[in-house]
DNA sequence: TTGTAGGCGTTATCAA
DNA sequence: TTGATAACGCCTACAA
């Protein structure tokens, strides 16, 4: 009785009364009609006397009753109307990278088609507290490169919702979107090779969670938790193998961090390892630059003295005519977006492969040795 | 009975067995326990002994239950975890839009730093259908720089949740964080004064909803639905009649676009109404950067022809020399966010602006007429 | 440490 | 055209 009598109060304060306390119920109550009449006065106004619905709306009006709760709504039909977005570092570094930007346009492209929303869900790197990725309201989710044995990513493909991942890692718990950057990383290192050099150094993104910052032996390449930097590796390491370049000698520096500022500093080790190379092998557009504007400053002439390379293709790269591999970076978002929105698409082919183009830019020359 | 016979069918088909149907309930009804302890599992591990909680996990995973269900416990907890974010365009736009990223940059900091997802809302500029801001399952609500009669903010700002608005519009439905626009501009017309420039013209961004491209009379500036813009153009006009030049001959033209080609149309359109200029204001980077390249192709030399001013202070553009306005997008983002998430901040202040640097470039230099 | 049970606010289904 | 009823899946105060 007592609970009753607690109950009815809350009716009348909290509820009715209150600011933004009205609830589909109680707004039928105060009308004298079914919850399913103001229900569809909302959702099916059709199904209704025009009359009826004005009296409702009125009623919504005066009470301050802004419509159906979201949340309540999404419980009862099952569908959250969003999609969920990982990424491996902190939300605010997607909007700092030039290619996830991109990619983000692409994603975003197929979202508002679909009028679905995009929910950035937060994921610290040093926590592993996965419980953002566990509560997120989402009907699917998108994994933007990840390594293998992120937390994160873990949590995400333990959801039951259809899962796309781009780039990395492949798993078939999840449809796949990315580029065969092995192939990608071969044609580069042919390149070099037909130009003469032989005798390069080599910089890359980081190659797994554990913070490490410097030289990369050959056991930390191959046990590279991110597969994308693991098959750039192999590709050039392909090529110059062919070439009959042993690769052990071949300085490859690793940074954590994916910035120009990186890319200057993994370029000066790569120096102080060997200063006599004649190229120097950037996994990205971002650590080439960086390499470029720290090899100017050592008064090393690009690409007379040292040749540079990059990948990705991002716009500034490719302004400031870095030679690089051109992947299609808002294509691999929309068709990520595509695989997890379109019905059509949703019910075939689960492993998508985009092509990438090779550009010649004037930050390569060839090596008279 | 006839329903209560289906019900418990559905127990046992699509609940207990099913794929990915589990839920709380059934499990514990499975383990024999009740279901505050398989709650209690998830949410609070120390409130149950090691052994139960490792039984209740171990039954989770064989029937294949991933945890409580997000939408659900939101709507018991009235906790979203997420704030939404609303653009005038497509949210698409916004990862092509330098300006946009930097602000977007800003906000998912204190997001991050909060735990709390950004969800972006899509809202269809050629629809006034906005129930994916009625049905969004957010906290709270950040409107990016929208006109004053816009259905979607509308919508908004009829939902029951803390609201922030970024630049405009101004209401006191909800909090603002803005510049001092009119001011900032009044800034700029005082150094084209200074340099000789009595001849100037004028290109903007949409004024309102309705897809306008072309001159813009006095009307339509002073009724104009994007009160940025608005002020921009007002503190020009404070500046000029300040010295004694009249506005009403000074050619005004508005682009809806807001891209390099829209800027680049608009200064030629101004060039027929008004060859003789010797200065052209553009109230954004994006349509100065436009401009500048237009001019170029018509073989006019900025500056010494004609000289060009932006607003923003995008890097492009300030890697270009653009004389410019300078504003804290960055930083209009982070306020965005604390004012929404920050408790401390939650209940202080409700109007905050951040300050404007006058960049002086290169795109302008006296005019010895 | 574990259980009971009410309520969060809505929509689907079916009947009237 | 309108209404009654039964979920949707969970959290949490309170009781044991």
């Amino acid at each position: 009785m007592l609970r009753r009598l607690r109950y009815r109060a809350g009716m009348h304060s909290g509820r009715l009364v209150g600011r933004g306390g009205a609830t589909l119920a109680s707004l039928a109550r105060e009308l004298g009609v079914s919850r399913t009449t103001v229900s569809n006065a909302y959702n099916r106004p059709d199904q209704l006397s025009p009359a009826l619905r004005e009296r409702v709306m009125k009623a919504a009006e005066r009470l301050g009753y802004a419509g159906p709760d979201p949340v309540a709504r999404s419980l009862r039909t099952r569908k959250a109307g969003a999609i969920g977005l990982l990424l491996t570092e902190q939300v605010s570094y997607a909007f700092r990278d030039p290619a996830a930007v991109a990619f983000l346009e692409g994603l975003t492209l197929e979202c508002d088609r679909a009028g679905i929303g995009l929910l950035l869900v937060p994921a610290s790197p040093d926590s592993d507290d996965v419980r953002s990725v566990t509560r997120a309201a989402v009907d699917g989710f998108v994994a933007y490169s990840m390594p293998e044995d992120d937390p994160f990513l873990a949590a995400m493909l333990a959801r039951p919702v259809p899962t796309v991942i781009s780039d990395q890692p492949a798993t078939d718990a999840a449809d796949l979107v990315g580029i065969d950057d092995r192939a990608a990383m071969r044609n580069m290192a042919d390149h070099l090779i037909s130009l003469g050099h032989k005798r390069i150094g080599v910089i890359c993104m980081r190659l797994g969670r554990d913070q490490h910052n410097g030289v990369v032996d050959e056991r930390r390449q191959e046990g590279a938790g991110y597969h994308v930097q693991r098959n750039r590796l192999a590709g050039l390491r392909d090529g110059f193998e062919a070439a009959g370049v042993a690769w052990d000698r071949i300085p490859v520096v690793e940074r954590f961090d994916h910035s120009i500022a990186a890319g200057a500093s993994a370029a000066g080790q790569v120096l102080e390892l060997d200063p006599g190379i004649t190229a120097l092998v950037a996994t990205s557009d971002v650590l080439a630059m960086g390499a470029i504007g720290e090899l100017r400053r050592r008064h090393k002439r690009v690409p007379q003295d040292i040749s540079v390379t990059g990948f990705d293709g991002v716009k500034a790269a490719l302004d400031a005519g870095v030679t690089t591999v051109s992947q299609p970076v808002t294509a691999k978002g929309r068709e990520a977006g595509r695989l997890l929105l379109d019905p059509a698409v949703r019910h075939r082919a689960r492993q998508v492969m985009l092509p990438t183009t090779f550009v010649a830019g004037t930050s390569t020359a060839p090596h008279h040795g």
